[in-house]
DNA sequence: TTAATTATTATTGTGCACACTTTAAAGGAG
DNA sequence: CTCCTTTAAAGTGTGCACAATAATAATTAA
């Protein structure tokens, strides 16, 4: 049976990122287009342009002569990438303080269920993406398209960290931790807000332990094609609703 | 005279970013991948790719059928980057108050004299990288590589809005504004380092005059060929020395 | 049996050609 | 002379083929 659903290459970034984001495949592995391609029903050429490109925002690492491989993160880049997400997310936490709504304030409640939720279902890649998504969330309501991208880019890479990481710990800590930003932005207490923000990166930043598990080869393709596969099944749920 | 040096890629990539960002050429300029390669030493899907790269982080604007082109930024867009800018090059300066050394705030003031130099020449291709600069060098004295790459990205996109903006007024203001800055961390004074970057950017903004210049045709193959031909001079300098 | 070496297969990188689209130019009607 | 239509040129997008490189399997020697 091959997939050949014939897609928009932007649907196919989005599709390969998440992959690589949900931790489904080991640091190491390599993406050969030739065989991935076909899952999505386009050429190797195009895939390959969707690869480079995530290549060249470092969600994925190119290797000349060997392509694209799932990067490995150092404990430096860690350093450097928590630095620059406590700048970051601390400046729109404060201006969100003036400017967040009771309608906002209510969907980051409605996520932080979905967050306990998901933690209590023991699924790690969900979990990962769900977490990531209420700092994303955050930026959107700034309704600042540049700056939601550049934090997109940033959890980008903390995601990619999460794959070392114990699942466990993560997610009974974060959960709390969310849930005191979303009280101090209800209180509108900037100060509170900054410090919640500041200190929940810095915990994750020293929750990290470099596991280092090994490059344990998959089947890359395999891995794709359920992915699709659960994918499509969302969809069709979706639809019907 | 054929110029092929056989670049490599990242080269070319420097090469093509600094011409778009010197303002150069007007906003809605086709760039002919095919008349343009033979410059770089390179074939036509050489360029090609670094065009596209370009045009994915934003510098160039990608459209189907047309190619590359030189954007238009809009006025909505001018919004959400200064905000962006503010939020995280407050965080810079804050956070720099606490760790900049005697050496660094040296530089800066060596850097101010520069900037005064070139608004007096009153060369504003000069101008407008110079000026980037200044707020470029305080993101890397925080050595932080990845924050240093997503303010790059930024001060890019500002840089095109400037080729909208009558040179002369920035290149009076901002050098005053840019001393206020240096004087702060000098005085390691947490709270006007941040005002004196916030109230620089909010200026900045304010005084973009949407000018629509018209997209006025020019002989792109020929300011390619005429940049390169000046960058060689300066390398030529440069291992002279 | 194990290590080293060679042969084979798989995969990436890139130039080329051709189809398709847009832009510029030429020609003709009002 | 101007505007519209038609024709030619220029430019982009993409599949394909082949060369170069890396990974794997097979083979041989110690």
């Amino acid at each position: 049976m091959k997939n050949s659903p014939q897609m928009s290459e932007d649907e196919i970034y989005h599709i390969v990122k998440k992959i690589i984001l949900s931790a489904l495949l080991p640091p190491g592995t390599r993406l050969p287009e030739a065989r991935l391609a076909p899952l999505f029903g386009v050429t190797r050429e195009r895939l390959r342009k969707v690869l480079h490109r995530l290549g060249h925002e470092q969600t994925l690492q190119i290797v000349p002569n060997i392509g694209t491989v799932v990067p490995t993160p150092s404990l430096d880049s860690a350093r450097e990438l928590f630095e620059a997400r406590r700048v970051l997310e601390a400046g729109i936490c404060m201006r969100l303080c003036e400017k967040v709504t009771v309608v906002e304030l209510e969907q980051l409640r409605e996520h932080l269920a979905l967050e306990r939720q998901t933690a209590n279902s023991g699924l790690r890649p969900n979990f990962i993406i769900t977490s990531s998504q209420f700092h994303l969330l955050l930026a959107k309501f700034l309704n600042n398209a540049l700056m939601t991208a550049q934090l997109e880019l940033l959890l980008a890479k903390s995601a990619l960290f999460s794959i070392f990481h114990d699942p466990k710990n993560v997610s009974m800590c974060s959960c709390y931790e969310h849930e005191q930003i979303v009280e101090a932005l209800e209180k509108r207490d900037i100060r509170a807000a900054y410090h919640a923000t500041v200190s929940h990166l810095s915990l994750i930043e020293t929750r990290l332990q470099m596991d280092k598990r090994q490059p344990g080869k998959v089947d890359v393709p395999k891995i794709f094609q359920d992915f699709l596969a659960s994918q499509m099944k969302i969809e069709r749920l979706a639809c019907k609703a």
